[in-house]
DNA sequence: AATTTTATTGTTATATTATTACATAGTTAC
DNA sequence: GTAACTATGTAATAATATAACAATAAAATT
């Protein structure tokens, strides 16, 4: 297993600012138009400041929305392992951190008995607001 | 909750018979490539009938490949509460239709005490052959 | 049967999301 | 200091998905 880097780059950190300053998931085009002043005039430089912060578990992209979220979760050591609670209507998510979950789906085994430690599980519904 | 529709139109049959045929997920232009003898000649004919079959839960979605594959469990159910075995190294994608993990996931209760009886679980590892 | 409504189709164009390729510069390890 | 690696800048393009509109066809209502 591969250390986690522990600095970011230049474009790694303006990213992830401009990620973790919204409650909710970003589009990445959305965060390109967001640092252009900061100079990141280029989807490449998004895209890859993107796929890093999600390899080292700072942010996690939602995939049904093709969106990325900030990790809340003190240590971000579930970079492999995320659940999200997604409101069909407004849109919020929720990141989802709950040990049992986790456990119950990391010692999850499939017919075959394989086992999984990397997952990504979304809830979808109505959150409280919109019910 | 809206009946299931018992009949699927002409391009809803075409795209669902390419998508039954293929073992592994396809991607919607690869669909598009191969049905293009049939008459189907643009996106829309194909994203339409993509939409409607996952709708009635005849196929599934994966999110995190942009790819469709056939549901095999004999009642889809389940369209609405989905788990995938993914395999990074060749792709290979199974359905899991596993009641205690299903059960599971839909007796979920978040720190609000809310549930979801919709859901899509996608599990990453590597299969028995790459393994 | 005629009307109305709903679902489906065909088509063009365009929007959105993401990657390839290549040149350059900075950092780290030896 | 050089090699190896990581990050950056830039242009072009690939891949995924939808909007908008005109036309048909099928189903439901009268």
């Amino acid at each position: 297993m591969a250390q986690k880097q522990e600095y970011l780059s230049k474009n790694q950190k303006i990213v992830l600012d401009i990620i973790e300053k919204s409650a909710q998931p970003m589009k990445a085009y959305s965060i390109l138009f967001n640092v252009q002043k900061k100079g990141l005039k280029a989807p490449p430089q998004v895209y890859r400041a993107l796929d890093k912060l999600v390899e080292i578990g700072k942010i996690h992209k939602i995939e049904s929305r093709n969106a990325f979220i900030a990790c809340r979760n003190s240590a971000c050591t579930i970079a492999n392992a995320t659940a999200f609670s997604i409101c069909e209507s407004c849109e919020d998510v929720k990141e989802i951190s709950s040990s049992k979950l986790s456990k119950y789906l990391s010692n999850f085994q499939d017919k075959e008995g394989m086992k999984y430690n990397k997952y990504n599980l979304e809830f979808f519904g109505l959150c409280k607001k919109c019910k």
